[in-house]
DNA sequence: AATGCACATGAGAACGATTTGCAAGAAGAA
DNA sequence: TTCTTCTTGCAAATCGTTCTCATGTGCATT
């Protein structure tokens, strides 16, 4: 478990640029750095409650943003369900989404970050982000 | 112009299927047929007004789910924005999203279709549907 | 340790896109 | 034309998310 660590490098990131660490965002945070799946933000509540009760809703949505804001979460935006979040911690990757389970895959893959870079380049633009989901079931094999 | 030729395509898929075609549909389809540019509900209401000015915000929801449903219009779900549509006539494409302008620009590639393809199949599931979005902005150039 | 002020919070109302319940209307097979 | 089943308009309901506002609280400064 390194959750002390991640957890230490994300408030010091916070503090370095002037956000204040309260209460609440001191358990969204352990909570985000403890969190090995992709929660969101109604599963971020009831674990950050169980640390801390005073934690509402609104902050969670709130803190949600001021942390994306600061690069230390990423929000996941997937068709037709809430938002879920994960640490920035772990390099850029992409997802599998399983439609039969929901289960959430993550994997990255040089050549296509390099192709999207290509193709964008072609048509004149400069990727600023992107998302690739590949909603897929699992092979009978 | 096709569009007559795109709007009796769909209206036939659809009898074929067995769906109803009412004076509302037809006002949608036609719309969306006439359409080059990625429409939300909204917009569509208002088209689809000129033509029939009986159809109703709800009508257009309930007639898209179906369209899409069977096949003869897409879906698409960009973050933070209402969702937009176009007919599936167009071989499957992905989309660069102009984060400055609200552009969006199709393109497509084999060799990330294939890409795609192989790191599922590396991981155990087959594709069923994906989505690449390309957030990105002009080069100065 | 006490102070001050900008910023954060909880509770609930507001929002915006989308869906739904219901009674009335219409498509299309017979 | 008739009958059955599906569709519609309208308004209310949903649901994730954001906002309002009165109250609390980090934390830089004493």
């Amino acid at each position: 478990m390194v959750d002390v660590d991640q957890y230490k490098i994300m408030e010091d990131a916070l503090r370095d640029r002037g956000v204040r660490i309260t209460r609440q965002r001191q358990a969204i945070l352990s909570v985000l750095a403890a969190a090995t799946d992709h929660p969101d933000a109604n599963e971020l509540l009831v674990r950050a409650s169980a640390i801390d009760p005073s934690v509402s809703l609104s902050t969670v949505y709130r803190t949600l943003t001021v942390l994306e804001e600061n690069g230390v979460v990423q929000r996941l935006s997937f068709e037709g369900v809430p938002a879920k979040f994960e640490t920035t911690d772990a390099p850029h990757h992409d997802h599998i989404i399983d439609v039969e389970t929901g289960d959430v895959i993550e994997f990255r893959s040089e050549k296509i970050e390099k192709l999207q870079a290509e193709i964008a380049a072609e048509l004149g633009y400069e990727i600023v982000h992107h998302r690739l989901d590949l909603y897929a079931k699992r092979l009978e094999n």
